[in-house]
DNA sequence: TTGTGCAATCCTGTATACCGTATCCCTAGA
DNA sequence: TCTAGGGATACGGTATACAGGATTGCACAA
């Protein structure tokens, strides 16, 4: 069309429109996250329609999609409420997770260009950072959002579609339970797993991480069973 | 509570209620799937509402829930369209479905019960039987309805509800495509693989036979491409 | 003839109001 | 203490309105 050579392919006057709909799903799916929403909690339209100023239609319609990511249980006819994670709710989490996550280790391994390596590298250094100087917030928001790029880098938008969610979730976990372990050297093992170039070592490396990764959760989860029963 | 044993959990008057937003959703879905509205068609919700006598807000709801099952594509303020899968898709597509295909024969090599299994040779038996009388399109339901039923031996719940969508799009896929395979000797490898209650045998022979079924439908696709591309 | 600009139209996104009905909760009575 | 009744609450769905982006078609200019 008019555009010139160079520049994006399309116009794109209104490239970072967001219907209300997305916005009001991405602050809810925050809320629960940071506990805002404890598990347990009803979420009822009409407050939370007011509360934030916008009508019930995208309020329901973030709901549909919080409850397709599984954050909240929809009853029908008695409303949503943040689920709670059951144990098995845990394994079958981590069951999936690691599924998809070993076949985006694969992919990544194959696919990953350069500048997207680089892009990991640098993640990596931002956690270093923050375990050095013990900012455990910060430490947690690195290890997120290297998962976070290794999916891109398996360039496949279908798995990252699927699998986003799941981690989503997982992080949430993470957070319940304190997040309180060191993954930087498991990180750094997987990210060169996947720098090499070979889809197997990858492979390995994935499921290795996926799961100690659930070993220290279900140790957690113990822990945190056996102080509530005793309560 | 003031329940008598050996009654069920709860009155569950309305046991079978659903909302009128699931079954648009299903109905959309149908059409879909058997070509009413093929790749490319927009959905207007107007249109679809009266047409289906409801209001909007059913409709809406129905067209989020069709596009995070990936049967259409919306863009902000222009609406919805049935997706037409390319064959990145389609890759991708076989992708995830290898990898989950694989954990939920492996996991139900090991968790299914004797009447489950007894439920899915009685599938297997109706897709002979289909196949010897020739009849394809109940010989397609019934391989289809075959995989549904591995998925649930799986008793994983998490992976039923990521799995069955993208099943849902690949049997789609395979209406277009024709379907005109005899997956039979295939299938009941896989059912004994499973039967036999090694996850190991289970997870290869999955594994396999995804593979199997990604190679015939490449093949399908190119053919209708070279005939699409000669017109 | 081919393009270009503009106006009319369509449709989505959102708001508002309202209704029926299922569910929940509280209270009064046995 | 338990139960039944009744009111309050909130979901599911309908109807309607409207602003503004997107699309289309047409007239007009090059």
């Amino acid at each position: 069309m008019s555009s010139q050579p160079g520049e994006p392919a399309s116009v794109d006057i209104d490239a970072d429109y967001k219907p209300l709909r997305d916005r009001v799903r991405d602050e809810l799916r925050r809320r629960i996250i940071d506990d805002v929403y404890p598990p347990g909690t009803r979420l009822v339209e009409n407050e939370l329609a007011s509360q934030l100023g916008v009508s019930r239609v995208p309020v329901r319609e973030a709901m549909r999609a919080l409850e397709s990511e599984g954050f909240v249980k929809t009853v029908p006819r008695r409303g949503a409420v943040v689920v709670e994670l059951s144990a098995q709710d845990v394994e079958e989490l981590f069951d999936v997770r690691e599924a998809l996550e070993v076949l985006a280790c694969q992919q990544a391994a194959t696919r990953a260009t350069k500048a997207d390596l680089r892009r990991v590298g640098t993640t990596l250094a931002r956690a270093r950072k923050a375990l050095a100087s013990g900012d455990r917030l910060a430490l947690g928001r690195a290890n997120e959002a290297f998962h976070d790029e290794i999916l891109k880098l398996s360039h496949n938008d279908l798995l990252q579609n699927v699998l986003h969610p799941l981690q989503g979730r997982l992080h949430w976990l993470l957070r319940q339970t304190g997040d309180p372990y060191d993954l930087i050297e498991e990180h750094t093992a997987l990210f060169e797993a996947i720098s090499s170039g070979s889809a197997d070592l990858a492979a390995e490396h994935a499921r290795q991480h996926a799961r100690l990764n659930r070993e220290i959760v279900r140790r957690l989860l113990a822990e945190r069973n056996q102080s509530a029963s005793s309560a």
